[in-house]
Formats: structure tokens, C-alpha cells, sequence
DNA sequence: ACATTAGGTATGATATATCATACCTGATGT
DNA sequence: ACATCAGGTATGATATATCATACCTAATGT
């Protein structure tokens, strides 16, 4: 798996789940204290997100960190 | 879990699994195209880390990009 | 005594993640 | 027709991850 593919694996991990959660992306960001700017592009796998930022979301989010990086949900 | 619990969580991971290769850190900079100044506080939690460099750093370790994150490596 | 190696720190430069603001489009609602 | 909201892009500012170089200590080897 290429690195871009993983970050892109992420950030769908990302959509999905905040989506299932009924969350708009403005939402995700009063929860986790971040701009759509920086949310957009991370839930598109376009920048080379931190780890200090997939925790805060993950947190926003109520999930393990873990889960952001499973590869196939039911290979949508 | 703290956010920096988890970053020195995934630093000794990378310690643990590069040391039990056998592998310097000089080594495993030469591999991941990575100086030793970035290595070094990454294995220690002082930096947050980026994906892409987790990405190059499991790559070099012939390792899944998970197994950076399991928590109790039999509690050591 | 000297050289080498491994881990480690300090520092300045560079690249880029993130913020802050502004603006756009399409959909929905009144 | 107008307002609102969701997702999205552009851009300049700021923070910081990463690089590059230099130096240090302790351990090991000759």
C-alpha cells in the first residue's frame, strides 16, 4: 500500500465515521478545536496529517485511535 | 489515554520492534531516508509525528503501520 | 592512548501542517 | 428572491516537523 493510499485510507475512515455519527465537518471541528480547512484536506488524504491531530479527532469522534487505520469496511 | 502517552507509546514501539531487528538507529535512518536528530525524540514521544514518516518508518521496518499502536506488549 | 560506534543534544535552515479569513457552489428552506 | 448551511478552494500567517551540521558521552576495540 503506497503512503498516499494510506492517507487517503484514513481520511475516508474519517468521513465514514463522522457521517455515521450524524457530524458535519463544522461540528467535528468545535469538538476536536479545529478548522474545516485543515479537516477538509485530511478527510481527503491531502495532507500528511500528525498524530497529535488523529488523536484529537479520534477523540472528537469517541473512537480508538486504531480505527482510523482499518483498511476494509466491508470493502465499500 | 494521554496524547503524549501516545506518542511515547508508538516511540517505544518503533524502539522495541527496531532493536529486536537488530538495527541501529543510523541503520534505520539509512533505510527510511531519515536523520537520527528526527529519530531519536520520534522513539522518545518528544515529537508529533507525522503519518508519512510512521508510513517510511514501518516500510523500513517490514512492519504493518498498526502494530505502531498496540498498547501492552505483555505489559514490559 | 587512540579510533570508532551508538545514543543523545543544540542550533539554524527549510518544508509544511495548521490556523484565520475570505470567497464560491449547490442544496434546502422561507 | 433571499437566507442559510454544507462542502470546498485560495491565500497569507504562524507553528512546528524534518533536515543538516556540529558536538558530547559512554562503551568497545585496537
Amino acid at each position: 500500500m503506497k503512503d498516499e493510499e494510506y492517507l487517503i485510507l484514513i481520511g475516508k475512515n474519517i468521513s465514514r465515521i463522522r457521517k455515521e455519527q450524524g457530524l458535519t465537518i463544522k461540528e467535528l471541528g468545535y469538538r476536536c478545536d479545529m478548522e474545516k480547512t485543515n479537516l477538509i484536506p485530511i478527510e481527503k488524504g491531502r495532507i500528511n496529517v500528525t498524530v497529535g491531530t488523529l488523536i484529537k479527532i479520534s477523540k472528537a469522534l469517541t473512537i480508538d485511535l486504531k480505527e482510523l487505520f482499518i483498511s476494509d469496511v466491508s470493502s465499500s
